[in-house]
DNA sequence: AGCACCGTTGTGAGCGTTCACAACGCAAAA
DNA sequence: TTTTGCGTTGTGAACGCTCACAACGGTGCT
């Protein structure tokens, strides 16, 4: 009858308190139909299925992950790859970028929707430990499913080697456009926002910082900026590349605003070469917003809190990521997908920074 | 002689690509002494040893996480709880506090380096829901460890559910000083520091805005803050309790900074509060510092980048997980720990919110 | 020489779950 | 009535690994 169900208090080993075994023989139907109910199965009496999930509750059944994966089943985990030195790098430098937050709670909050999991894990930039890194950690935890991240969005070591073992991925802000899942944020669109935003303001003389190339994002966002402003017949000149650090956006800011014809307002590629930009014109006793405009990209929680609070194009990251998951899921299940990328777009966030030039004359404070 | 080793490619099911029998086919050794040389067990020949660890290398074999929880060993996961809440209030407000990042990348690395997982979790503050949560996670990913936080730290429904299951567990600013492993950060210590700092730049009316009652650390740093006033000789009537709220910091300062006598500088148990006094000073007409001195706790990125920056108590959140997790994975190994509580203290960041009142007279800029 | 002992290696079972497949029962079709 | 078929349930094996225990060989003791 009671066909080994463990009997006392687990000793030594540590097991699982209670098993599929206990609700097999509490509700007194076969392990295999218990197992059904559990993962949703069709063709399973409702009545049946009444009782087992009264016995599961009853004794507060939770199926094990490890069990689950050994027997080939869905892990319900997902990967969120990040570079590891750049979000050490960010992570120490404090400056108030919140991606990660952002990443691990949206996506999180997505995969609890559908009963998954979410693991941050950090995987270096050197070719040779990619693929040992990236290797153990598909074989440790054998996720459902795999987000990366730039720059691993654009790495075909790393395409290469889940498309291998048939993990399903999806890449944000990559650079190739079609094939597999694929997420952009619409940089180039919300650049064009942002320029057309200076545009409507008065603003004709209107710098660029560009990220650098590493990234597909800065070129779309300047692409955005070149468009626009080709759209509306201004010149294009005003144009530094940084490297999204704060040093970068000082010396591009500084060659920007020493100009004979200097900009009225520049465009950030990230709040800190923005953050960096503001200082360099209080340093050149300019006043944000009258001498200078200023709008940035990210909208990271510290352009809230500085003086004056700058107008930016926020970055939907969890939103993104919270897709992403979705998306993964949904080719798990061998749903059909949407074309690609999916486009996440961002939204304007208008603040202090920018000053309406057309209403000129009311300059003071 | 090749004992069920797989062939040919995995096809249909999706299965671990290189197992232990492949590599103790690779060796010619036996599973268990493959198995003896993965987890680094004793009497194991040295020339064996190396054979198989040849054959590790050569196929990149990584042991299975599942398999291993299966048969009854550590999963070499760690999980941070956290207070769905609370975790997802301060994530949607982007107030710039960067708590989860110093917790899932300190506590990620300290993991790494001994071959750990650290997963983020979130529970639920409702007390039916705890226990429904808490047991899913743990049937789920069958932790080798659990980190909590405030809130959790002082529920003893999960305390209780964890020792019920043997589960270690170390909690983090948790009121209770003795027993299991538990850490602070010297909070009522670092309180003291601030004070001493104003009293010894010459300030006597020294404000301190508290936080809620339901935080152990909120009583600790007013503590701190009482002992050094008394120390110093002076007055302890300047205080106002908030709940760690913008709002909450607003109504304080007011109360405060309207007073008959009000202070000259204030001391704010979060950034949070201090950035709403500091917006308070502003909309008096008091300059940060010439009029009023702010030291604030915590040291999140934001209050480096508002003018002025605040001068702060910084709170080691990543290299208090870090230890956490070290002592963790010490009693899962039966080690002796330390004597709890484990305190990683702060230390005061000084920035430019506090002024000199021994230097007097050169007040303007 | 005989014995106990320890370091080293191998063997069989079992962990909790799902897979493939077999077996059952009942309704519709021949 | 017999056949075909499908919905429903149960059975045995397998997943990758570690546990307890057995077996082997050598050393040192009596």
């Amino acid at each position: 009858m009671c066909k080994g169900v463990p009997g006392g208090i687990d000793v030594g080993r540590r097991r699982q308190s209670v098993t599929i075994k206990h609700v097999e023989a509490d509700s007194g139907v076969s392990l295999q139909t218990v197992s059904r109910v559990i993962n949703d199965e069709p063709n399973v009496r409702p009545e049946m299925k009444r009782r087992v999930q009264a016995s599961i509750d009853k004794l507060g059944y939770v199926p094990s992950i490890a069990a689950q994966r050994m027997s080939g089943s869905k892990s319900y985990l997902i990967l969120a790859l990040n570079d590891r030195e750049r979000t050490i790098e960010a992570w120490k430098a404090r400056e108030g970028s919140d991606w990660v937050d952002q990443m691990l709670l949206g996506g999180m909050l997505k995969c609890a929707e559908y009963g998954y999991r979410l693991i941050f894990e950090l995987v270096d930039t050197h070719a040779d430990n990619i693929e040992r890194e990236l290797n153990a950690a598909i074989a440790a935890l054998q996720p459902d499913g795999v987000i990366l991240t730039p720059p691993h969005s654009d790495n075909a070591l790393i395409t290469g080697l889940l498309e291998k073992r048939r993990i399903a991925f999806a890449r944000i802000g990559s650079r190739a456009e079609g094939g597999a899942i694929s997420l952009t944020m619409g940089d180039s669109r919300m650049a064009g926002v942002a320029t057309r935003h200076l545009v409507a303001k008065g603003h004709r003389r209107i710098g660029f910082i560009a990220g650098p190339r590493e990234y597909a994002v800065s070129d779309r966002r300047k692409t955005g900026w070149l468009e626009a402003m080709a759209e509306a017949g201004l010149d294009t000149d005003l144009c530094e590349r940084g490297d999204f650090s704060y040093a970068s956006g000082e010396e591009a800011a500084h060659r920007l605003l020493s100009q004979a014809s200097p900009p009225t307002a520049i465009i950030a590629s990230n709040d800190q070469m923005a953050l960096a930009t503001m200082a360099v014109a209080r340093s050149m006793e300019l006043t944000v917003p009258q001498d200078l405009s200023l709008v940035s990209f990210d909208n990271s929680p510290v352009v809230r809190f500085v003086q004056p609070p700058l107008t930016a194009i926020d970055q939907p990251v969890a939103d993104t990521v919270g897709a992403a998951v979705e998306l993964l899921i949904l080719s798990n299940r061998g749903e059909d997908l949407p074309p690609m990328p999916v486009v996440i777009e961002g939204s304007l966030i208008e603040r202090d920074s920018v000053a309406d030039l057309t209403q000129a004359g009311s300059s003071g404070v």
